[in-house]
DNA sequence: GATGAATGAGACTTCATTCAT
DNA sequence: CATGAATGAAGTCTCATTCAT
């Protein structure tokens, strides 16, 4: 992760608000600059083009986003408790979830083929995050599934999901918390279980 | 279902094809024109704005989609061959499900409220329809799960996601079918494949 | 004047009605023919373009009025009172004569020099109509004045004045009937009426 | 009268010189901005739409030839001779008496009411000048008439129809000079003229 | 570094006109 | 004669980007 200037930061914050409500287009240098209490033309000073601007405020977000999780989980043994943590993380940065899945959604709009890959890194590296917690827990044998991948697929998709349904119907269809440890019992759904 | 006219079916598919590529803004309606054969006055004899010609168009996708799904499982009995089907079909027509969750990001674009509920009614008979097969598979003893509503949420999402990555990392790191089977098996667990 | 075909007319009594409200460019052949309840292809069976349409739309509408006005005035005999019926008579046909005071300044946004020379020739005929009254009044000795013309330009300008002043204000700023025996009055003044 | 920036009085006298050959419809903003020597979007950077920038070039220039005709007054003493000088200055800016005239005209062309108000209250106050200097003169014993309101509508009646025909006739018809001395003549007729 | 006035490419949309039926 | 679906020229307006201060 590259140093980022004061002003980077600021322009980027600023930015990544306006993307709860607008896609790419609708965002608007002048607006950036204004909400931003800076100049239009600074704005070109530290960005060549609003497609770099965006890019890189994608990948700093991402990153940033990558980084509290790493911090909130490292403390915490157990597999199960990690995944929870996880989850209740997202759900309270649910926002910052659901624009992720806007920037995969958004990645054909962008021309250069390296804000692709770098937000594909990202988003591996989240995805491999959740995956290690998944064979961690399998070898513990507290989860129950004879493939991680698929099981990382299945825990990123239910949450994501949720959250997109949620939003969609103003959170009146679903109750995060429950999702939560539905996919959770799901996982760790043993034998027993049925007895 | 309203009597759609053949130039607006025309019309329909082309922007539908463009989709794929690109978002609301960069959807040009005189690449429209062209690509459809006809003049741009055409496309507003049609259509009073851009922007009611893709909400229009986005409606008529939807509901073609689930006309095309319940034909495909009313002629099958059992609940968990319907959910595959469903999910092969989702497999086949991958292009048009990654479309409609393109459209469930992009729902902000719209000014106009008629269109957010118009797609969220027919992403609810969506789910809605799988959420029924699976209570069938419930009361039949097939589908083990407690809650059918978060059942639901965990096999779309898992579903979404995994087209999701699949595209996103051009077909290279998913085995779609694998993945269909992976959910299925889990919604059918029992206590004996423990034992 | 020529012989106009019963269509050509139906279609010259809409386009002057919708002249009260608006100007050449948002006169639209379509709402001429919807209105006219025929077809807009019709319409260009009979005018090579729209810009001819109101041309002779124009011209009709000026001869149909100054056939009207020769009309009404041909069995009075006294000058003043012609002109008094004149006056009555625009008062009457108050929008008719604001119309004509629009294509006054309509005029340069005619193509055709025929149109423009038109338009002089049936404005000129009104004038020299009104004139003759004068030059009549004056020789008989009732109207006092030592210039026909110049008394003719007061007497037009002020109904035209008054009329569009009275528009412009919704009718609240102008009794035009006393306008009308004022402007006579001014015409007729004699030198006794100040003793 | 609001303080103008000098672009925007730059953009008013282009706009305002377009007027005499050309309608509300036939003003391009593409025209303006070159006659102007600037950028189509500069244009957009002082005005809201063309419409807004075309009433308040409307207003502006109603409002600067009114104080020009304030300024040249104040110094006369003789209401007659006031009103000689409005209207020699009305035959020097016979161009600008027309436009107003348009304007007039064009009025329903606007959308918002606000211009329609201004335009009045703008010409009003042109209406009332001459009405003042007229009951100034009736009170000194030099101008005859009973109703000075309606002496007004026959002063600025008589010299813009004069106007309108001058124009309509390229010249060829009118002496405005002559036109000028006969309303006068008109309003200051006595009973011992005609002894 | 910071600014914002100026710019013009380019998109949407309108509507007079054509022409096959 | 009558029609109206189809057309594309042309105009308005937006906004990313530049550059002189």
């Amino acid at each position: 992760m590259r140093k980022y200037k004061e002003k980077e930061i600021l322009i980027f914050k600023t930015t990544w608000g306006l993307f709860s409500e607008k896609g790419f287009h609708d965002i608007k240098i002048s607006e950036i600059a204004k909400l931003s209490g800076i100049g239009k033309g600074t704005v070109y000073e530290y960005f060549k083009s609003k497609e770099e601007l965006v890019q890189e405020m994608i990948i700093y977000n991402l990153e940033i986003a990558h980084e509290k999780v790493i911090s909130e989980i490292e403390i915490i043994d157990s597999p199960v408790e990690k995944l929870r943590v996880i989850g209740i993380n997202d759900i309270n940065r649910k926002m910052d979830i659901l624009k992720t899945l806007k920037i995969i959604q958004m990645i054909t709009d962008f021309s250069k083929n390296n804000i692709k890959e770098s937000v594909f890194e990202n988003i591996g590296k989240r995805f491999k995050l959740v995956q290690e917690i998944i064979e961690e827990g399998i070898k513990e044998g507290i989860i129950n599934t004879d493939n991680a991948s698929n099981a990382t697929i299945l825990y990123t998709g239910t949450m994501n999901n949720a959250l997109m349904i949620d939003n969609f119907t103003n959170g009146s269809a679903i109750n995060m918390d429950e999702i939560l440890e539905y996919v959770i019992d799901t996982l760790t759904k043993k034998a027993s279980d049925y007895r």
